[in-house]
DNA sequence: TATGACTTGTCAAATTTAGGACAATATAGG
DNA sequence: CCTATATTGTCCTAAATTTGACAAGTCATA
């Protein structure tokens, strides 16, 4: 589940349009279009005033807008998997 | 074990001068300083260089450098490490 | 104190990217 | 066929980032 569906899901399931959520994010349509297929990404103020407008966890919204980016830096990388564990690794030790 | 650490050490464990494989990727001395201490990053096409003057593995060399880079892109953040296990499961599922 | 190796700080050019505006197009319901 | 909704495509610009050059500094040691 990616960030933009997850919206869209959140926005369907309440009866609002695109165009009611754009008026408030003050963005036209087709930017908000674009942000819900994942082809724009959403500037994380933004991803808080969606967190507060459709009554969602806000943790979970950030979690998954943070993971759509580090995900579209490293899809094209042939070591992408094991990169990532290594970046777990030594946040696991920078917490301790 | 970062990538410039990595550096430093197959190149010390090399007796080479930073001059040395500065001037082989044709860089100042100061910008490869930075490159060994994680203040600047290196551009791939140098990791790839590097891999060769100091006979490492070239994977081995990409993964860390790539790691570098998602981590420096998260450190700051909150949910780094929720973010980092759902891009991994992602990879997980493009991947099959 | 002189030298060589490395580090630090600052600056600027060049490039990239973010983020949006707008026009045109599709799509579905009434 | 009309209308509302959503999508697609193109263009633009401000801002950020990248990358390097250079001057000046530290530090060890001969």
């Amino acid at each position: 589940m990616h960030f933009g569906e997850r919206i869209r899901e959140l926005r369907e399931s309440q009866g609002l349009l695109q165009r009611q959520l754009a008026a408030d994010l003050e963005i036209d349509t087709p930017m908000f279009s674009k942000i819900e297929r994942g082809e724009r990404k959403a500037k994380r103020e933004q991803v808080e005033q969606l967190a507060k407008l459709l009554q969602a966890d806000k943790t979970q919204l950030l979690s998954l807008w943070l993971a759509n980016q580090i995900f579209d830096f490293v899809k094209d990388e042939a070591f992408a998997s094991d990169a990532l564990h290594l970046v777990i690794d030594w946040i696991k030790n920078t917490e301790k």
